[in-house]
DNA sequence: CAAAAGATTTAGTCATACCTGAATTCTATT
DNA sequence: AATAGAATTCAGGTATGACTAAATCTTTTG
């Protein structure tokens, strides 16, 4: 068995979590993690002690101070980071499957991969550097792309953008988006600015588009490379 | 979810393997599933009263009499096995694996595609009815392809025979009838028989081969559709 | 700063899904 | 009818994790 199964997929998805909490700036808070993983905060503190105990350690844990990813963990999530990444990247490119739909389907497959099929898999894919929602897929070394992106929500008007990445897994968000022609490539320009509420105007950069508003909660999740 | 997951992978294991004694002509008894499951047959009683209690039941069990799938039963095997079957063909078809080296990744991943998946991965494989090994894959609604195969061992000098199946997970036995140039797809003409041991001498019908001797364990693990 | 609110942890349980050895019972063979 | 071998029952064990309720800690707020 190759090192990535050592752990069971609940392990890993706790890594998983405190990872992804991690890497998006957020709290990794007990109650954070039992919502992601919908379990009750009494479930999320034994799993904290577990993995804290565990040998190697996988996290840093002082309660009621919080979580820190050892070496080890961070190994442990990147890897399944990346093979879910990668599933989802084979979904749509291999299998037609539409940006919304890989998400359930990468979760349980994320657990079984054995390194040979991950290494087989990236080679067909082209090592891809990027997901279909832009997020970062941790090389075979599980070194990540620098991230030189700003969410949407900070531009202004007159500043142009091309959309990096879409950070979210809800399906409804990610087919709206994608029916507005919003996906990982296109460029826009933003148009206008409410200071009030936080909307923006914008256009994308496509022949058919027209002007639209976007809410500060979307445009928080959406993130730009900025263009001169 | 869909049906298919209802089962753990436990469940579908022993489902799976009891169908295979079946469709091998096999007893399906108690120590046969044991040491295909490697676990004790004290194991396998308990697991068999859990099958034929279940709801539905999927097998009908009379201690010390033996084991018969229910339609129930055999469906969710049938599933199992599809799913089995199309992950080895994707495997080599898609990525480059050889033959020998689909069997464990493929039982892995049986138990965690859907049926989107499955579907998918079928029509991306152009439906096959076969994987790389010859056994057959269910179709859609888990009808078998009909058999009209031999085992190498019944054939006698003078008789053709085209290759059609090899029956077996071995990597060793795999490997060396890769290497003999024996694969599914292959004719042969048999050259000569010994009653004695059952040595058949093979000669494939290919440029370059020349005859050689093969045993009966692995004649009857071949098998073969006779040729005019 | 004290009290309340909110978040977190502890303690004690429960549940699932198996597996096991040892003793017993059944079946088939001779 | 004795016996070998196969199968089953019994009582118990392990591994994962989840849960509630009560206690404790931290943060906020009046």
């Amino acid at each position: 068995m190759t090192k990535s199964f050592v752990y069971t997929a609940s392990i890993q998805d706790y890594l998983k979590h405190i990872y992804l909490l991690l890497e998006r700036g957020e709290a990794v808070t007990t109650t954070a993690l039992a919502q992601r993983l919908k379990v009750r905060p009494a479930s999320v503190t034994g799993m904290l002690r577990r993995l804290a105990r565990s040998e190697p350690p996988l996290i840093v844990y002082q309660k009621h101070r919080g979580v820190m990813l050892t070496e080890a963990g961070k190994r442990a999530a990147l890897e399944v980071i990346r093979h879910h990444r990668l599933i989802e990247t084979w979904l749509v490119q291999s299998l037609g499957y539409s940006w919304d739909e890989v998400h359930e389907e990468a979760c349980r497959l994320e657990h079984v991969i054995s390194e040979q099929l991950e290494a087989r898999l990236a080679s067909l894919l082209g090592n891809p550097a990027y997901d279909p929602h832009g997020d970062p897929i941790p090389d075979q070394d599980l070194n990540l792309p620098p991230d030189t992106t700003l969410p949407l929500a900070s531009l202004r008007p007159g500043q142009q953008g091309r959309i990096c990445r879409v950070q979210s897994e809800q399906k409804e968000l990610l087919r709206y988006l994608e029916q507005k022609g919003l996906r990982p490539g296109v460029s826009l320009v933003v148009v206008d600015y409410s200071p009030f509420d936080g909307n923006l105007t914008i256009l994308p950069q496509s022949p058919d588009a027209s002007p639209f508003v976007i809410g500060l909660a979307v445009s928080l999740k959406v993130f730009v490379e900025v263009l001169p």
